[in-house]
DNA sequence: GACTAGGCATAGTAACGCTAGGTGTCAAGT
DNA sequence: ACTTGACACCTAGCGTTACTATGCCTAGTC
């Protein structure tokens, strides 16, 4: 998923505020099983995202579980509408280049 | 480019058969400019390529420059073809996630 | 009591391709 | 003559990125 999956983490969020495990959970169900991420895959990477002030966390306990949920900031928005503007650029570099 | 590299290559030698600066320049040309690949990226991944099977090479002197031409083999263009489909799935894919 | 699902976290590593350097030919400019 | 730039190949070493593997904890169910 190299590349694309801050692209992915940040769209997850955008539709809703989520926790870590709801993240990877709606991108497998969302691409009907094609694109599964690992907890150690997610967990770092909304770590590095919140450091970079794309996303604040908050904790809340579900019944008797700790989550913490992420939300995006305005810059993760913006992030997000840049991520999309280079997804739609290279998927269409690569469609020309292979076609 | 992670991850796509192969196919991208794959795709530019089943045009026609190139040499790894033509493949590049190829590229580039047909992306408009948007994968700009090093030398360094192509000449290694081309060799691994032909080492797995999935190209041929042989040497050809143009105007006193030496170069080595690709072509596909029959793998080569079974595997391009795999490439082509995993492509879509993946594109598929993170457009379910992020629209 | 064991197992599954939910939930978070991190250390270590492997994959992958890019950076930066090298070699050499030829043509065009100065 | 000399430099510059395009053409053409090659490689070692590194850095980024995400995955593997593992650990910890709660709650529910068999």
């Amino acid at each position: 998923m190299k590349g694309h999956l801050d692209f992915l983490l940040l769209a997850a969020i955008a539709r809703e505020p989520r926790h870590g495990y709801a993240v990877a959970e709606a991108i497998r169900k969302s691409s009907d099983g094609a694109i599964d991420l690992a907890e150690g895959t997610v967990y770092p990477a909304l770590y590095r995202l919140e450091g970079a002030g794309l996303l604040s966390s908050s904790w809340k306990t579900v019944g008797g579980r700790r989550r913490r949920i992420y939300r995006l900031t305005r810059r993760g928005r913006r992030r997000l509408e840049q991520e999309r503007n280079e997804w739609t650029a290279f998927t269409n570099a690569v469609q020309a280049v292979t076609t």
